[in-house]
This record gives C-alpha cells, structure tokens and sequence, in this order.
DNA sequence: GCAAAACTAGACTAGACCGTCTAGTCCAAT
DNA sequence: ATTGGACTAGACGGTCTAGTCTAGTTTTGC
C-alpha cells in the first residue's frame, strides 16, 4: 500500500528524475518494435538496463507504461509538424512547405510504426486513438484550414468549407504511398521524393480550388 | 451451434471434409475481433463448437490458419468491389458508381478489422501485406486506371498517368473518414452520407483532370 | 456390417508472461 | 552514523498459451 502510494506520487511528480527517461525511451523501442502485447515488461527492463521493479515503480502497470508511452510520442513526432508554420507571399510555396514538412514526417519509421501500434490497439485503448487523432491529424487540418481560410478570403484560392478542403489536401498528400509504408512494403522515400509527391498533391489542391 | 453444422454440411455436399468451414468462420470472427497475439487455439476451437485437435488436423499450426484466414477474407472482401463494373456513357456517373462501391466495402467493419489485423501484423507477416495489397489496392488502381485510360484517350478527362491517377482517386475517396473508421472514430457512415463523401471525391478528381 | 477416417474431450508439456515479493546494495541528506 | 528512498537480481505464484497425446465416440464409404 505505502510502496503503490510512493509509486503513484513518482509517476505524477514533474521532475522526470533517475532512471524514468531510460525506461520510457526502451519502452517506446519495444512497444514501438514488437505491439503492445507480444511486448514484456521483462524486454522493456532488459532493454532499458533496469530492473523489472524499477519499472513497476515509476508505472504502475504494462498499461499505464504504455499509455504514457504513446502519448509522449505522439506530442514528440506530431506537435513540430506546425509549430513554426509562417506563410510567407507565395502561397504555393506555403502550401509546399507544410505538404513537404507533414510527408516527411509521417512517413518516417518511428511515425507508421507509433500509427500501427495505435491501430491495432484502438479499440483495446479507444482513448489512446482519440488523443492521437487530435494530436495528430486534427491538429493539423485545425492549422491548415486556418490558413486556407485566408487565402479564401485573399482570392486565392476558393473553398467554402476550409475544414473540409485541408482533410482533402491531407488525403492527397498520404495518398497510396502512405498504405504502402503502413503495410511495410516500401522504404523510407528520400527527399526527393517527398518533394514530387507533395508537389502533385498540391498542384492537384490547387487545380480543385482554383478561383473562378 | 451443432444444427447449424449439419445444415451446412448439406448445403456444402461437395466441401473437402466437414469441419473445415466452421473453423474458418469461426477463426475468422475470432482473429478479426482481437488480433492475432489476443486470439488463442482454444477460443477458436470454441467458437467454432468443435474440439482443439480438429482445428489442428486441418491447419497445422496458428500462424498457417491465421494466413489461411487472412487470405480467404482478402479476397471475399475486395474482390467483388470491381467484378461487375461495366462503365457506361456516362463517365461521371460511372466514377460515382465506383467510388460508392469501393468506399462503402473499405469501411465496413469486417474491412476495418481486417486492415486492421494486416497493418498490426505486417512486420510479422509481410507476405501477407503483400498479398493484401495486391488483391485490394493494387486490383482497384488497376482496373481503375484501365478505364481511365479509356476516358483520356476520349478527350473526356486528361491525365498523361492513369496508374497514378487512379491512386489519387482512391486517395481522395478515403479521406480523413477512412482514418477515423481505422481508429474506431466515427462509426459505420449511412449510404446517404457515403454518396456524399463518393461525390466530393469525384468532383474534385474531374476538376484536377479536365481536359483543356 | 465393418473398417477406416474424422472427431471429441480433456489431460498434459513446456514455457511465456504479469505482477509481487524478498533480500540486499548504494547514496544523499540529516 | 543513520535513515530513507531508489535501485538490483532474481525467485515466485498464478494464469495463459501453443501444441501433443490418449482414449473413446461418431461418421462414412463400401
């Protein structure tokens, strides 16, 4: 009881002190890695050098580890996507920019591999995918319709649902080769590549919301 | 349970042996509903009213049932989105009817578990992400893009890529809703809504291909 | 009618896993 | 020097699992 309370007030406290940044950043290689159930509790202390008190200690349980888990790495791969976003004149250069910088981060390893975990384990932790839905791609249409709306106004471009047009203009962008990343049946494209795709989508948004 | 064994056992006069579609059924209702790591022998011979060793006797370990499974469900599922698709004059109308087709199969539940499944096994199975692909994916483009070859060739759209194309077609009609349905978000769309969602997609796929 | 094949029920092996617990070490602050 | 918190190494209980085996029953073909 004294021990679970001790745990409880160290999984809450603010100061990430000792050993907790090595469980979390070996937990996340083996969730990430093996799924939520084929990993153990024993791999994730092995993996972090620590022992399996250690990690019972700062978590809980298998959960809660899990859960933090996934939610640090949501903010950590999702939240930078937009942070510095400034549209400069050009809006097809803007539009570039946030296709190029939202491809080449969703298609990174770490990225399918977190949104395979979340998938397979949406229903068991229907939480878990709500948040990283906001997180990640409601955040994301939130900040692009945002924009939209202005080149909306400006003349620029023509949409009467800014929400609905940045979905549009996300859709595009995944495309198939972000199935085929899922499924693990291409690699990691250069930046070359990116940059191809994300300019078609764009050119395709653009040629849908052209200004009568 | 049992009676309705017998009853399919007459139906299926000329079936290999007898238990065998009872498994399956039973198997794939079982892997579908908790994955494969959650889905144990035990739970499936259950399910399926028959004992553990039967289901051994036809498949001989997990990992053949699950891909026998896996298998089988690609192919009832995704086949039939293209098999009677005869275009007819009117293209617009012929993309509708294919977009509604194609969207309404993709995000019914047993597709969404099944894609589900695939993605969380992937890594462990990558034949069999390769085989979904391939009869899903990979079939739709390419009968899609045959049939806009027609339609460029017409002077109806202009597209100088329709292998690419039809990517982006199907890209457009799975949108932000196919992602929610993937992480158990929104619920089974209406066909009313379905129409909609076919009809966006398709005019914007008009106006990115017009012809000059 | 009968033998072979299919099936059943359940015990069993061998091991993985979660989470607890013990016994003891290390170290910083009092 | 002592106290208390963080940590270690590993044993342990209880549960679950894949897959095997045995012994008995039903079904089927001929």
């Amino acid at each position: 009881m004294v021990k679970a309370e001790a745990a409880l007030k160290d999984a809450n406290a603010e100061t990430p002190t000792g050993k907790r940044p090595l469980i979390v950043e070996a937990a996340t290689r083996v969730f990430l890695d093996l799924g939520y159930g084929a990993a153990s509790m024993d791999a994730i202390a092995a993996e972090a050098g620590v022992s399996k008190q250690t990690v019972y200690s700062h978590f809980g349980a298998k959960e809660a580890l899990f859960e933090a888990i996934i939610e640090d790495k949501c903010d950590q791969l999702l939240a930078p996507v937009f942070e510095a976003f400034r549209p400069g004149h050009d809006h097809t250069k803007a539009l570039d920019e946030v296709a190029r910088r939202f491809l080449s981060v969703i298609l990174t390893p770490p990225s399918t591999a977190l949104f395979r975990v979340i998938i397979a384990e949406s229903v068991r932790f229907p939480e878990l995918a709500n948040a990283f839905y906001r997180a990640g791609p409601q955040t994301a249409v939130d900040n692009l319709a945002g924009y939209l709306k202005e080149l909306d106004e400006a003349g620029v471009i023509a949409t009467n649902d800014p929400v609905a047009s940045a979905r549009q203009f996300f859709a595009l962008l995944r495309g198939d080769l972000y199935m085929r990343r899922l499924l693990d049946l291409a690699p990691e494209p250069t930046a070359g590549e990116v940059a191809a795709v994300a300019g078609e989508a764009v050119s395709a948004f653009l040629a849908i919301h052209a200004p009568d």
